[in-house]
DNA sequence: CGAGTGACCGCAA
DNA sequence: ATTGCGGCCACTC
């Protein structure tokens, strides 16, 4: 059970992201939360990296709203494309962050 | 198979 | 106030 209860942290954190709405955005340590394990935000960053590249990470930014460090094409082309979804950044952080976060539980 | 690393978070000195 | 360290689990080489 352990092994598969691995296997879905992964899925859940992909499933949760590939729900985030268009024009809101969430955290690594919400999503960890959310999958089980508040503590895990690492493992989130990492399937970021190697998960599916087809899934809406640019709507997942760290915990101050700010945007990842090693984005493909830097934080300018993460910004970007949030922009480019109507959320606006301000010095690479994302503008009324709280008000934009999105939550499963809501 | 084993070890290292990571797009983070929280706390301590 | 700032800086440094550890911790957690998963993924890759």
């Amino acid at each position: 059970m352990d092994k598969q209860e691995r296997t879905n942290f992964k899925q859940d954190v992909e499933h949760l992201v590939a729900q985030i709405p268009l024009g809101k955005v969430t955290t690594y340590g919400d999503l960890a939360g959310l999958a089980g394990h508040a503590n895990a935000a690492r493992i989130v960053g990492g399937i970021a990296h190697f998960g599916d590249p087809e899934l809406p990470w640019q709507r997942v930014v760290n915990r101050f709203g700010g945007l990842a460090s090693g984005y493909p094409g830097g934080r300018e082309a993460h910004a970007a494309h949030l922009f480019a979804e109507g959320i606006t950044s301000t010095n690479h952080i994302v503008d009324h962050f709280e008000e934009i976060r999105w939550r499963p539980n809501l």
